[in-house]
DNA sequence: TTGAAAGCGCTAACAG
DNA sequence: CTGTTAGCGCTTTCAA
């Protein structure tokens, strides 16, 4: 039923020629002075009758490389990550480099898992979204001596190639361009997590703030825990909401924290921008298509993939070059939901 | 700098035993009365010691099986897909197999070069969204008696295991759900396409108006061009909602021309389910957060990926099986967008 | 109970 | 110019 698989010796058996002569020819190695011009015509068309088809796991066993990248990102099926997905896939290919994509949850214990499954397969190196707690992963790959890369979270701690976006410079920009337009007691809604690109978003709202004068008070910023977000940040939007003297206007750190608060605003019947001014995090259709455009923080997606797999490929040839270091800035696309209505 | 591999010889030379016993103790076989119980522990405490990682590879290469399936889908950036492959993932893994995706972009070369690369990963099957005109791909797998299952959509010319969602019967269902909301001059935007899932849509779309009594016009059935998509779909609905008689109701056959139809009636004020009603495929944040949430067939994703999984798994258990022809309902989800307001 | 050795398909060093 | 061969890491048959 299955036919059987062609080999290199097939081929020169075929050919009646050496299966090195077989791998010259197919791999272009015959330039080297080394095949009978004729001889490689015969063996080429052989190869193509019989519909050769190379055995890279040997190849790979043979060589020591798989040209396979391992990918490591929360869930697939969030668009931000999906988006990435996507870069990551297509710059890889342009390398002739395949990928293996694993999702984690967030969870550092399946993230880990998942880091030694693709490690058994033998990939190549890691480009990785790092979750809370998986500082275990950064160590143990140096310690193995692979290369990997961290994309758009990385650990301050450690020193390592990563690609991420500058997000306390985002989050400055965001809080800036409320308070330019009229807001002036504004919220923030961030997952809790001790991750440092979280504290960072947090970090340039405050400074926002604090520059252009305005005291914060603590309760304006909410952190919703990510297992239990659904309900969370309802409560989060109604304190917010329903404090001593309301807030005007949100920042939502992240897509899934929008989409969620969104959908409780059309819920409690808060209106956009009128009753609050929103800006996120993240980039989606869902911000096109809101009743009220919503205005995000674009984060550059494209670049962030593209360059990802730049410095892993570069890491690859130079094990031993000094850690590159990529930040990106994110760009304020302004849409209604941060304008104002005059009064 | 990169600490060499552990592989099973490291392990014999450290315990001074063969290798051929280390590879015993180690993959569980030591119960058939083979490996005696004091160096099956000496073995066991070495590997660990030695934080011995299987190459997956060389026993890939040796049995002829890689434990690793090709998923092939138009495009992992597009939320249906991405949770398709999302669910595809989490089932393989809990059968012990790795997922490679790639995107083919709807385009039929593309897939047949992800196809090919695929094949020389020695992938042990496919599991494939399949683009128009790809039908090349599955008379190559045939001919090479590579298992493989289609997913959400299939060639009725040819006899392959399938899992797919009942077209028809939903679009049927959408209709006669408009139908008996009262609308009455129904619109139904697809892909121009010759593929069988896309045809069954229209055919259960005409069925629910004529079983009703509409004499449906010609003009009330657009078919853009998906490379051209967001202008296209424009015209279309410009043509339904300025016919002689405007529709006022439009059924969406995919998730992507919904989104892009739904930004052009934000842009041309169109008001949803006031001008007109509207039902959608596929599902999407996107549709709970429109201002008028959009009523949608929903295609049952995950039953989908994980039937898909099972069956390629049977498959690859018993290549010479007959087909397994799975089709699954979909759900109407009703909203507003459906409801039309009491006159 | 244990070990030696073949072989999966490929590349490359070496020999002729 | 062409062939022989070792070896990547693993499983498994066969022999001891």
């Amino acid at each position: 039923m299955k036919p059987k698989k062609i080999s290199l010796s097939d081929i020169a058996k075929e050919a009646g020629v050496s299966i090195a002569l077989v791998s010259y020819v197919l791999s272009g190695k015959e330039k080297e002075g080394r095949v009978g011009p004729e001889i490689a015509q015969r063996i080429r068309v052989i190869a193509r009758e019989l519909n050769y088809q190379p055995n890279l796991l040997a190849k790979s066993l043979r060589d020591g490389r798989t040209y396979t990248i391992g990918l490591i990102i929360a869930d697939i099926s969030n668009p931000f990550f999906a988006n990435i997905a996507r870069e990551v896939e297509d710059e890889s290919r342009r390398n002739g480099y395949t990928v293996i994509i694993g999702s984690s949850d967030e969870n550092a214990d399946k993230a880990y898992d998942l880091m030694n499954v693709l490690i058994n397969r033998q990939v190549d190196g890691f480009i990785i979204v790092s979750s809370e707690n998986s500082e275990r992963i950064v160590t143990h790959l140096q310690t193995i001596g692979m290369p990997f890369v961290l994309l758009d979270r990385h650990f301050p701690a450690f020193d390592t190639d990563f690609v991420v976006t500058n997000n306390a410079k985002a989050s400055y920009e965001a809080g800036v361009h409320l308070l330019e337009n009229g807001y002036r007691r504004i919220g923030f809604v961030a997952y809790r997590s001790v991750m440092f690109h979280v504290k960072e978003r947090i970090r340039g709202y405050q400074d926002a703030l604090r520059d252009r004068g305005i005291v914060a008070e603590a309760d304006w910023l909410k952190e919703v825990q990510f297992d239990n977000m659904a309900t969370e940040i309802r409560t989060a939007i109604d304190e917010l909401l329903s404090g001593r003297v309301p807030i005007d206007a949100i920042i939502f750190s992240t897509y899934g924290l929008a989409v969620n608060g969104l959908k409780y605003f059309n819920e409690r019947k808060v209106r956009v921008p009128d009753d609050v001014g929103v800006v996120s995090f993240g980039q989606a259709e869902v911000f096109d298509l809101y009743y009220c455009p919503i205005s995000f923080m674009r984060q550059p997606i494209d670049v962030l993939g593209k360059r990802a797999v730049e410095v892993l490929m570069e890491r690859l040839q130079q094990p031993d070059n000094p850690h590159r270091q990529v930040t990106i800035d994110a760009q304020l696309i302004a849409r209604e939901s941060s304008q104002r209505k005059p009064e």
